[in-house]
DNA sequence: TGCGATAGTTGCAGTCACTGCAACTTAGGC
DNA sequence: GCCTAAGTTGCAGTGACTGCAACTATCGCA
């Protein structure tokens, strides 16, 4: 979660009207704007004002877009998480949850990557600010509880279940230190990598290393 | 984290001086008037003016305290978390790293709920005001790299170990859940049995339940 | 005990995030 | 081409938050 898909999605939706197409790009264009404002100057110094203005629509309509100045530069894209949970539910169903879920990270991770200028704006922007890091990779709970819902299903528990709740929250923790590993690690490490090797270790029980 | 200490250190600190006692006391009186006027009409029918008015502060000393509203409400509290940190550090130094972070996290709840005036305000502000619960327990990305670098050093790994931040960021998001489930299930399940129980499925590999 | 240094409180003025509303513009369907 | 629905914009208003400067209360020390 936390990505965006705009571009990925663009040439996946040609039959979509003009109207869609234009607040499409204008979603995009205020993302891109507020993401790269924000790697330049710090969230604090940059103004929903300029923005907007970056963006080329007024500043009233900014909020028609997003609840908040935080929330374009850092905020969760539900186009994403809709393609994780496809991801998930592509996996075989005689696969442990854990082991779906790291995949279909996994699989995610990589596509995201493939968005080549929002990977590189967000890989800046934690660079730069990388106190911004937990509200970015920071587990939305919505997105944690429609993953533990997945869970479940798949799994054929009821909804209330304490297990998939579980099994979710802790993967997704998994995968934002992993991506935090491979962020700091340079090109050394793939998020895609790093999110394998991290559900291995789940998966043993996380034991001490040698 | 996330919890308050005024009520438990007030009698542990008996020499300090007048100032730091009546700082205590404002900070304790503003979190709790912030509380409790959360819990009663949600944080955005409440106003700073309203909290400090509450506390017998001026509005503007709301902010010596806290950076924001919501800090107050949600906030988390470097007290406890030097509280868990010590429990953390008390374990014995053969212990697996998640068995002992496990044992910690559980006395640092029942120590939580021994507060009791915070405990029942918290659980209620919960219970009337869900959506805040990924604030309130939120993983605080502070805490988990002084959780994990506290892990470094009982197992002597160099500062930058991918491993210690992974266990970190899963244990948290664990108890994270283990006290939501707690909270979800009314008194039928302690904080700490059901963070128990977590670590317990945690150290197993997270298997699928029967 | 008194006094200077220091920490904490307050009011004020200002900036900016965010909201509801009503007028306007534009795309979509017929 | 025209009606309708969706989207944009400006405006006015509320309230969060900040820096500053004056004020007050505690503390440490002679």
């Amino acid at each position: 979660m936390t990505v965006t898909t705009e571009a990925l999605r663009e040439d996946a939706l040609r039959e979509e009207g003009l109207r869609e197409r234009k607040k499409r790009r204008t979603r995009a264009a205020l993302r891109r704007a507020a993401l790269s404002l924000t790697v330049e100057r710090g969230l604090d110094h940059v103004t929903v004002d300029e923005i907007a203005a970056a963006a080329e629509v007024s500043p009233r309509t900014f909020f028609n877009y997003f609840a908040s100045k935080e929330e374009a530069v850092v905020g969760d894209d539900p186009d994403a998480r809709r393609l994780l949970l496809e991801h998930l539910r592509e996996r075989p169903a005689d696969e442990p949850p854990l082991v779906a879920l790291g995949a279909a990270l996994a699989t995610y991770a990589d596509e995201m990557a493939a968005d080549h200028d929002l990977w590189t704006l967000r890989r800046a922007l934690l660079e730069q600010h990388p106190e911004l890091l937990p509200r970015l990779l920071g587990a939305s709970a919505s997105a944690e509880r429609e993953v533990a819902a997945a869970l479940a299903e798949r799994a054929g528990l009821p909804a209330g279940h304490p297990y998939p709740a579980l099994v979710a929250s802790v993967a997704l923790a998994a995968a934002r230190t992993a991506v935090h590993r491979s962020v700091d690690a340079g090109r050394a490490v793939s998020p895609s990598a790093a999110i394998v090797e991290a559900f291995a270790a789940l998966a043993d029980g996380l034991p001490a290393p040698a």
